[in-house]
DNA sequence: ATTGATGCAAAGGATTTGCACGAGC
DNA sequence: GCTCGTGCAAATCCTTTGCATCAAT
């Protein structure tokens, strides 16, 4: 889990402040469960959130996660299972995925090789680098573990 | 456009012929239009194949599509535009995009650096790597080339 | 008070599917 | 003739939105 919990907690809440956007109870249990996660769908975050308040429903969590991606405290990803994953920022930043397609397992990983690379390939190309996304499939090696794991999980 | 056309389709029938499916006229008309395409969506891929056969159906292309996945014809791709995009395999194989924020348009290269270094980062994760996806996002440093470009298109 | 936020349900968009009919093998 | 493919429309899944009400500033 991201350790930097106060940090874009303050970010959010000036970006709040700064676009006259209140403060809710609804939004404060949805960021405290979310903060809580590494690759949430939205239907995950929302029965977290409800086992502490159930009484926010599925399109405010839509709506905060929308917020949050904008006041960059969230990143939106697809790893093509059919619905959005959202996963708090975290100080390493750029860090990308290698998903174990056995076992679903989640890994995060950041190169700077790669990053460093990416910037010369656009360039390259005529073009000024200003985002990337990139997705590495595999199978565990260690059959073992990668059995045991429950399935699907982030 | 992918210059492996007798290549890709032999493949495809091949594939067809093994699992006892069966050669029609959509499919072909589907196929003949795939194959002249880049990233092509759903929707733009019906369109094309309606001029030269109109009475092909949006459920066949569809599965059409489907069927070219998995005959390792054709790549299916989300840029995050919300909905899927897909391509013809090609001799380079593994080469990746570079999309441009202001016009739209989709770079394509392929880049052994990256390409090497993906292997070594999922070896010292444990993870024996089977494939990989690279968007990289950026905006293109010729403005006048870049403005003058018809928007969204692939 | 004013304005934004919520919850619900309805709307949207992309994709999949059930079914009766038609075409390949 | 049997099986698979097609086209249509309905169904599904995920996500967004309209609206009346509630709450934060």
């Amino acid at each position: 889990m991201s350790d930097l919990g106060p940090e874009i907690h303050q970010r959010l809440l000036a970006y709040m402040r700064d676009n006259g956007l209140k403060q809710t109870r609804q939004r404060q249990s949805v960021f405290d469960a979310f903060l809580a996660t590494e690759h949430v769908s939205v239907d995950e975050l929302l029965v977290e959130v409800q086992k502490v308040d159930s009484g926010v429903g599925y399109a405010t969590v839509y709506r905060a996660l929308k917020l949050f991606v904008e006041a960059g405290v969230a990143h939106k990803r697809s790893f093509g299972d059919g619905q959005a994953r959202y996963e708090p920022v975290s100080q390493g930043e750029h860090h990308d995925h290698l998903i174990c397609t056995k076992c679903g397992k989640i890994y995060e990983f950041e190169d700077d090789i790669i990053e460093v690379r990416q910037v010369e390939v656009a360039k390259a190309l005529g073009v000024k680098l200003t985002n990337h996304r990139m997705t590495l499939w595999g199978e565990c090696m260690d059959s073992a573990e990668c059995e045991r794991r429950p399935k699907g999980v982030g």
